[in-house]
DNA sequence: GCCGTTTTCGGCCCGACTGTTTTCAGTCG
């Protein structure tokens, strides 16, 4: 796990013990907000540290700055050594169950000695709740609730996996008479690559009609919170949905609000402060009298500001609001540049669909060009190709190639790269295929100078042209391996190799904050859907999603090239 | 604890809902 991610759980940890001690709620938010700065960091901040430069970062004055170099260089941290002892670790995680914050959490830890949810839970099923200050009859069964849901939640869901539940849902609330706009919000419009929860925000005059339908949707295992704004439901693949319906003339503001982050919202607002405005979900409104000036659209809002309109993918507050005033936002790339795909599996390897199946279903989705990148012999697991059965597969794209029109299938392969780095393709081999993508299948334990290692060889090979899945993580599954990001994005432009976009929903790799950091440093990404069927191919709007949230304009993705330029920006083979 | 196109001290985003309350605290987004 990489440092940053250390310190920021050190960072989050110490603001919920600051939270239980009632500490004062703007020292406890300037924690916070490094701790969200550390995860939103695409540079080591031991990198950061060595050169001396951590007070330039937002939101490190010279109290963090010193615990950052403590945590760096002890490992350790006194301040929150302390902190723990009068605050087990235990208790912080009573603030992850629904229905119990820092001061419920206290009253149970002080009064009660509860430190874990499981004495949490029993304390509740035997009563003990109810009599303590400030608690009653209702509330404790709101926390044995809370329990429940606690046990249910899971991890956050991939990207892919919430967008289709909620585009059902919206399907399911769209022809309803009284609903006038709809609109997905949340994470889920920012098209974050994990999902906490399904946000909905309809505008209406008249809700009741369709809270009704909302809580007795099909998907609806059950009803969490029924009221005339908002309404909560649990799917029945136990995802959470919040529906909230307000005014047609608020849907700009409430949209906005709803969407998030909470950073960029924050960010606006204070913005709005010092124009003597104020911005809530109902519109923006004049600090003097109180006079609404805008509201039913995000446009409009953003343009009081002085801002341009700013893509929902780039609310996070990484820099998107100093660009849109400085008017240097970046030109999205939109799914109408895709061109072709770079990763595609067939029934040569471990794919469902043939080659001739699959070039159809490209060529109806528009595309130019297809690369066919079966695993090789290596992954026996998946029926990887060796020389032979690659050569006999080369052949037969050639045949199929002669009689297509519109669209060209590139010959390729989804290269191993070995513990030692190299290639389990000869480069004699490799030089007959138009493109090369290589990936790292095995031995995701190696250390990470190793690692780093493995992936430069494999991107010094004048062949490959790009490294797919460059991080190897699997959503819920498996974290990252453990390499440099930072330096194989800086090899990456120095071969003048890509880093691939896998857009498979449980991959998503590289990440936003990587791909905006490979693009800064003039590194080309390449989205690949990993298809192994033909539905797969859809998975490109995952990877579309990430490229956007990375802020690449067309010309950063090599998607988006022709065929005939593509063809000059691949490496010589 | 951080920060500065009114400030190096005095600010720091905004509101809904719920439950236990006689006017508000806690939680959530």
């Amino acid at each position: 796990m990489t440092k940053n991610i250390e310190l920021a759980e050190v960072f989050t940890n110490i603001a919920k013990i600051l939270k239980i001690q009632n500490e004062n709620i703007f020292k406890i938010r300037a924690y916070e907000k490094i701790a969200e700065t550390l995860e939103n960091m695409p540079m080591e901040i031991e990198t950061i540290y060595k050169t001396g430069k951590l007070d330039e970062i937002p939101g490190v004055g010279p109290a963090i700055a010193q615990k950052i170099g403590e945590l760096l260089e002890t490992g350790k941290l006194e301040y929150y050594e302390k902190l723990k002892e009068a605050i087990p670790t235990g208790v912080l995680e009573l603030l992850n169950v629904p229905d119990v914050g820092p001061r419920k959490a206290k009253l149970f830890y002080e009064e009660l000695g509860i430190d874990t949810v499981e004495k949490l839970e029993a304390a509740a099923l035997q009563h003990q709740l109810q009599s303590l200050p400030g608690m009653g009859k209702k509330a404790e069964e709101n926390i044995l609730r809370g329990l429940e849901l606690y046990k249910k939640r899971e991890q956050r869901r991939p990207l892919g996996i919430a967008l289709l539940a909620a585009e059902g849902i919206v399907a399911e609330l769209k022809p309803l008479a009284e609903v006038a706009q709809i609109s997905i919000a949340g994470s889920l419009r920012r098209r974050k690559d994990t999902i906490g929860d399904i946000d909905i925000l309809i505008t209406s005059l008249k809700p009741e009609n369709i809270m009704e339908k909302f809580v007795n949707l099909p998907q609806a295992k059950e009803v969490l919170a029924e009221g005339m704004t908002k309404s909560t439901i649990l799917t029945y693949q136990d995802i959470q949905v919040d529906l909230r319906v307000v005014p047609p003339d608020s849907f700009g503001a409430a949209l906005l609000y709803f969407t998030g982050s909470q950073a960029h919202n924050i960010h606006l607002r204070e913005m709005a402060v010092k124009q003597r405005l104020k911005i809530n979900e109902y519109g923006v409104f004049q600090s003097k009298d109180d006079k609404k000036i805008a509201g039913e659209n995000e446009q409009k809002i953003y343009e009081i500001l002085g801002l341009r309109y700013i893509e929902p993918e780039l609310r996070e507050d990484r820099g998107e609001i100093e660009a849109a005033l400085n008017n240097r936002l970046p030109v999205l790339v939109e799914v109408d540049d895709i061109k072709g795909d770079f990763h595609i599996h067939t029934n040569y390897s471990d794919g469902f669909n043939t080659i001739e199946e699959i070039v159809v279903a490209a060529s109806k989705r528009g595309y130019q060009y297809i690369a066919i990148t079966d695993h090789s012999q290596s992954l026996h697991i998946a029926g990887g190709l060796d020389e032979e059965r690659l050569l006999e597969q080369i052949k037969r794209i050639e045949q199929i190639n002669q009689s297509l029109e519109g669209i060209t299938i590139l010959k390729g392969i989804e290269v191993d790269i070995k513990s030692d780095g190299t290639l389990d393709i000869p480069d004699a081999i490799l030089k007959r295929l138009d493109i090369v993508i290589a990936a790292i299948h095995s031995g995701f334990k190696q250390e990470r100078k190793q690692l780093t290692e493995r992936l430069r060889k494999a991107m010094e090979n004048p062949y490959v042209d790009i490294i797919a899945h460059p991080t190897g993580r699997i959503i819920g599954y498996r974290e990252a391996y453990d390499i440099d990001v930072q330096e194989i994005i800086q090899i990456a432009a120095q071969t003048n190799t890509a880093l691939e976009i896998n857009a498979s929903p449980e991959r998503m790799d590289l990440s936003d904050i990587y791909v905006k950091s490979a693009r800064e440093h003039g590194v080309l990404l390449a989205i690949g859907s990993d298809a192994h069927q033909i539905s797969a191919l859809d998975h490109m709007a995952y990877g579309l999603a990430i490229a956007r949230r990375g802020w690449l304009e067309k010309e950063h993705l090599l998607n988006t090239l022709s065929f005939d330029k593509l063809q000059a920006r691949l490496k010589k083979k």
